[in-house]
DNA sequence: TAATATTTATGACAGGTGTCGTAAGTGCAA
DNA sequence: TTGCACTTACGACACCTGTCATAAATATTA
């Protein structure tokens, strides 16, 4: 009932330094973000994702004010991707799989669990296939409904 | 050489319409488009796509302005995958297909093609294993430093 | 405590984007 | 030719985002 949205990539770069470091004062943060930004400019920014409810600000005795992320990446990477597949790759997950198979040389041991994985949706599959009729809300072939 | 850069979610938008349905009149995409928006805020948004290389306008005799995609619906889906991956799911994949594979009930058909896919990039990987050393840029674990 | 160093709070500004309103230009039908 | 409808050109505005500069508040240290 949050209704939460799907961070901007600026924020998204924040965030990314919140999740790899964990909470941190804007000193911290700002040495550690991996760029040359004016120190006001990630204290603007940091506090706007404070706004946006992204962050959160934490003040304990004298030490500075830290900034923690208030999402949990995967969630985040979740929504990003579902939104991705939605909206850019219309829907079809074949050929954006594809494209990262073919193009992004994985590890063998990486394509042995792809493998894995694809063998348990398959087993998933068989097992609700017991139903009166195959589950199948498929929405393959990127064919737009359109409007 | 010429820095093809993302288009935007917006952009996006628009240029799905174009994919989808050929080159039109502002008037025609108006109507395609699946969502009511005042007459010239398509038209300021089109033509702004044009101002930014992603389309063109084109006038024959005394019909009216027709707008056109410059730009292939799959290399952009590529391109924004590439940066999908990169920022987002920060280089690693496994998780982000596994994620695809899981929710995403997808056909049998589609479980299969992704197996073959896999294969064949199996193979492809003995086929360049007769290297001195395999070639291993790994980078799955996404270990989040979280707090 | 006074001087110095850090941390915070604000305010600004430019560029991009979404959304329109107005109005000028064009073409076809009376 | 005149008038109406459709097509185009522009300009406006608000909001978001990235980027800082200033300066006030607070802590540290000499």
């Amino acid at each position: 009932m949050d209704e939460q949205k799907n961070p901007t990539g600026g924020e998204l770069e924040l965030l990314s330094v919140l999740w790899e470091h964990g909470a941190l004062s804007l000193s911290e943060f700002h040495d550690r973000l991996g760029r040359d930004l004016g120190y006001t400019t990630v204290q603007t920014r940091l506090n706007r994702l404070v706004e946006k409810g992204w962050a959160e600000k934490t003040k304990i005795g004298k030490q500075p004010t830290h900034y923690a992320a208030l999402v949990q990446p995967d969630a985040v990477r979740e929504r990003q991707l579902d939104h991705f597949v939605e909206r850019v790759a219309q829907g079809s997950v074949v050929p954006l799989v594809a494209h990262l198979v073919q193009g992004n040389s994985l590890t063998r041991v990486e394509l042995t669990e792809l493998k894995k994985l694809i063998r348990d949706a398959e087993r998933r599959h068989e097992a609700s296939a017991g139903d009166t009729k195959s589950g199948d809300r498929s929405r393959s072939g990127n064919k737009a409904g359109g409007n």
